[in-house]
DNA sequence: CGCCAGGGCCATA
DNA sequence: TATGGCCATGGC
């Protein structure tokens, strides 16, 4: 995949902040409704609008990628938690990766997969993160491991390096593979990776 | 129409 | 600790 698709320096927004949010707002939720819902923000997807703006203004915004009331609050919990270091990416590294990620973890509305793209694409500690592309990709390449995030989360840690960078492409490969060619299509016609997903959906 | 999307919380056993 | 219901919109 890296031989097909390049290094892709990845995660679709211009800021921490906004990966932060990109984070929370997809949630079992197709990109393009978070998409509509980053733009109903214009200039404001920022700390310091959302920690302003009311919690029913926020749901308006947000409401296209819906889950709207609960996205709505968690956000609120993110900011209020990105706050206490000043929404300053540089004072939230003062502390470990494993110190951040059960702070993030703490915060309700961010789990596992949240948490570590958050560490991953805002805040560039090398912590991998799995999804459901990447369950199912190893399904379908009948790699034998236990279907579990942690589980999933470590055989990958233990095989490569602590690299961010690597990281940050290594699943955004299996992101752009997975829309691009494995995603409905019952053959994987011209998939660089395997060639042959067989239609499985898990 | 029905299914699903880059999850996570909470109640229940 | 493990499962199941629930949250909600838009694309196909």
């Amino acid at each position: 995949m890296l031989a097909h698709y390049g290094q892709l320096d990845w995660w679709p927004a211009d800021t921490p902040y906004e990966v932060m949010a990109g984070a929370v707002l997809t949630q079992n939720t197709s990109w393009t409704n978070v998409e509509k819902a980053i733009k109903n923000f214009g200039e404001d997807l920022t700390p310091e609008y959302v920690e302003a703006v009311t919690l029913d203004e926020l749901c308006e915004i947000i409401r296209p990628c819906g889950f709207f009331s609960r996205k709505a609050g968690y956000l609120k919990s993110l900011t209020s938690w990105y706050k206490r270091y000043d929404y300053s990416v540089s004072k939230v590294k003062e502390r470990t990766l494993e110190e951040t990620r059960r702070e993030l973890l703490d915060i309700k509305g961010v789990g596992a997969e949240t948490a570590d793209s958050i560490l991953l694409y805002a805040f560039s500690y090398p912590s991998f993160v799995v999804d459901a592309y990447t369950k199912r990709l190893l399904h379908r390449l009948d790699i034998d491991v236990e279907l579990d995030y942690d589980v999933i989360k470590a055989y990958f840690e233990n095989a490569l390096p602590p690299d961010a960078g690597l990281y940050n492409n290594y699943h955004a490969l299996i992101v752009i593979n997975a829309k691009e060619h494995c995603k409905k299509t019952p053959i994987c016609e011209g998939c660089p990776l395997s060639g042959d997903c067989k239609g499985q959906n898990i």
